[in-house]
DNA sequence: TTGAAAGCGCTAACAG
DNA sequence: CTGTTAGCGCTTTCAA
């Protein structure tokens, strides 16, 4: 295989010329460029990227932590990050954890071994082992779609607050008064920040909040139907669900229809994510947007910023909700 | 950092030597391999990937070339590929190309800048652009779940005949005699083998397939609706849709639905791939699971052979298909 | 604008 | 079993 020396030869320069020639034209002259170029065409040379990376002491590469890869939620932000690490010469490295810390921390550790320069984590978690965060400053670690509570992370997320006030706020406008709740894991700070959006727009209804009317669910199909048939042996019935992921509310729709009931004549429900499913449930889904993409090109940017040194002016970065309005909510009976 | 001469001067041995005792451990004594694992200890010491692999002339990481990430599908298969490379101490490079083929080519380039070792294509084409492709015998590129009929790559996938066929016949052995087709791109050899497959069935029951009953699709839900949509305008209608994706199957559900039809009263519907939301359906779906789990084994595996210049013996590996009967499949009325 | 030379951190002959 | 030595292919001073 043809190395930066093959070219030099054949061009009749030197090795440095030839990487000035290709990393930096402007430094060389016009007539040089072109005899590099020529040399590189007729050699089939193909720069050695191992080298060239190893030499400049970066990997060039991000890695993505992904608890579950198959949630459409996560692959749709990954697509994102994916196409922003592009534009900026990066490739990303995935990282599917299955949710186990070792797994993460194991995949986390590359960062110490030179093998990426920066990690975008999507669970809440800080990803280094306690071995392994010793830090020398700031870490290239940066959390997307989560809430991190502790302060280890800049983040990169959704107004969850908002969206989950704006959501219930949506119920009350319609004339909901009665809203169970599937809600995410109880220790995780994105559930605790739903929930207090959730807890805002009852209060400024002047809605009491009946702890019975609180579940939690473990974001998959099967804990919706769990959670959902606990609300709905509640009496009084709720006459909605506020589910805090898509698939919760899937699960929660299967359950209701499997009491024969109807949504949303009887119940009302909603999720949140709009994954691209939720357009195409029976009825299609009331739900909330998150802007994937943007989550993806601000988390490599200020990737890029931390590696630079540069901190983050504001740590934590909050991206606006949209509320989709579909046909899983309307008015209690 | 401290780097591999470090550890050597702390414990007192050559640099070769701590080499070793990191890589063979059983080639040293083993005093010194435990007097260079104090020194590790002691320094801080993590080796420099980036170098190891320079040196060694291997990145240890594939690139999975996938059109969509965030289809529930891939992302299935993705997640098959990275446990299996993972178990290999192989890092997976996410390539997602938007079915763009500048980008795929762009991307597979990377094979020749020794950025990836090998390359795992989940879409039919062979991935490399004509400039690239001038290759030195068996190139480190494998695909995963599609038919390639040019053979330019090995393949690992699903028996696409048998599952078609098996589908068809479900139906057929439910009393269908009028049986709509919303396939994929024409002009996609895994398109053609489901095709004979369905074909087969309906040959083998005697049955005759009209042109009409044949529409086209892109995978996508939209698509779905407007194939279900045409095939809803014959007359006489069909009484069963086999949709070649379950996306499709529940965008025609929909379009079904809206139509003020019932399924599977009316229509039956059936999908394919058992993606989760298969599960969740209204009614559930009739569709068939693919070993996603196992073609990544597979492809990882083959692909590891052909790295050491082993030619994989069969070219081809067909892995069996398991047909799951749910609730949107039923006798015609 | 160009070339010579040093060296990134590691592995792999080759001796001993 | 261990040390010496020679690079891997490239970038980057430093001089010219």
């Amino acid at each position: 295989m043809a190395n930066i020396r093959t070219v030099s030869k054949l061009a009749g320069v030197s090795v440095a010329t030839v990487s000035r020639a290709l990393r930096k034209p402007e430094v060389v002259s016009a007539d040089t460029r072109e005899r590099v170029l020529r040399a590189v065409k007729e050699s089939g040379y193909k720069p050695n990227m191992m080298a060239r990376n190893f030499r400049s002491r970066k990997s060039f590469s991000f890695m993505v932590l992904v608890p579950d890869i198959s949630n459409p939620f996560f692959s749709m932000v990954i697509s994102g990050i994916q196409k922003a690490a592009k534009e900026s010469g990066y490739s990303v490295l995935l990282g599917n954890t299955m949710g186990d810390v070792a797994v993460e921390q194991e995949l986390a550790h590359m960062l110490h071994t030179s093998q990426t320069d920066g990690i975008i984590q999507l669970s809440s978690r800080f990803p280094l082992s306690p071995e392994d965060r010793d830090s020398e400053g700031l870490l290239p670690i940066i959390n997307c779609c989560e809430v991190v509570d502790d302060d280890s992370m800049p983040t990169v997320a959704l107004d969850n607050i908002g969206a989950a006030r704006a959501l219930t706020e949506h119920l009350i406008g319609l004339g909901h008064t009665r809203i169970g709740l599937i809600a995410g894991p109880h220790d995780s700070p994105l559930t605790s920040a739903r929930m207090a959006g959730h807890a805002a727009a009852l209060k400024a209804a002047g809605l009491a909040s009946a702890p019975e009317l609180v579940t939690e669910g473990d974001y998959s199909f099967a804990s919706g139907e769990t959670a959902a048939a606990a609300l709905l042996a509640l009496a009084p019935r709720p006459t909605a669900m506020v589910c805090f992921n898509d698939e919760m509310a899937i699960g929660a729709m299967q359950q209701i229809r499997r009491a024969g009931l109807s949504v949303p004549a009887d119940i009302s429900v909603t999720g949140f994510d709009d994954i691209a499913f939720a357009a195409y449930t029976d009825p299609p889904l009331t739900t909330i947007a998150q802007p994937t993409e943007d989550f993806g090109a601000h988390a490599v940017a200020r990737l890029l910023a931390m590696m630079d040194g540069k901190a983050p002016a504001e740590k934590h970065l909050t991206l606006p909700y949209r509320l989709v309005v579909r046909e899983s909510t309307a008015k209690p009976r």
